[in-house]
DNA sequence: CACTGGAAAATGCCGC
DNA sequence: GCGGCATTTTCCAGTG
């Protein structure tokens, strides 16, 4: 691998480290809010279903419009 | 529930769900790193390596410097 | 490790290795359902979203009777 | 879509979801053994090193049968 | 501190 | 043959 080579790929993996951290920056945020919703008397275990349940929805919604779009492709290349 | 309780809660669930979307623009940006490392030539599964690698070097690191602390705290030579 | 140690584990790994198998069987029998379908004119695309988002049907309804649980279970009004 | 199409299309989805159903049940059966297994002190993890090592081993075995045949053939030696 | 449940990563599959 | 997608497996944090 050149030197060229080996400077790009440091690059990508720079780049990719980086992003890595601000996940975990956010990750670490989100673990914050639990706590401070258990600390102010929540239950966070409930709390985590609500937000499963309310992203279940978005999930859904999103792929019905996918299934509408097969169905409309479909229709679209019936010979009539 | 009271409605102060359930705003305060809908509140958090809302935080939540926004921290939660970035993480996911934050994921969705890694993927698209490596979809473009990959696309000009490099393996992706060599470059997970090598992140996780560097990532366990560092964890290691950040472990020995709070060991270190932990000496040096027991010592009374921290400036804390 | 023993002799009946032993054994005892090659029994686990055996009936491991014979529900994997079953499992491999039926996951073949679905490709054969598919094929089947595909050779009859349906788009196996349109038919997997299908499956899928009758899947989330199931799995969302069933989620939310456990979170009927944990909300009754909050109030004191569980069996359990 | 005719009804008859409709009715046929819908065969083949229940006769998915019902082999996807048994698929579970054997996946359960298959976490069940673990769980049995880890109760009586083995270590799954291990468990499944070995259980994926002995799939590895199989799948070679007949990799390498497959290869035997096609020189076989090759060289007309095939009772087929 | 072991266990369950959920997130992330790895693998395999299908269609193009 | 490859890229995208879905499934599977692995890992880890949270909980009791």
């Amino acid at each position: 691998m050149s030197d060229v080579d080996a400077k790009h790929l440091r690059a990508f993996i720079e780049r990719i480290e980086k992003l890595e951290e601000e996940k975990k920056t956010i990750a670490d945020d989100i673990k914050d809010v639990y706590a401070e919703a258990k600390g102010t008397g929540y239950d966070t275990k409930v709390m985590r279903k609500i937000v499963s349940l309310r992203k279940q929805d978005k999930d859904k919604r999103r792929e019905e419009e996918e299934i509408l779009d097969l169905y409309l492709a479909a229709l679209g290349m019936l010979p009539g």
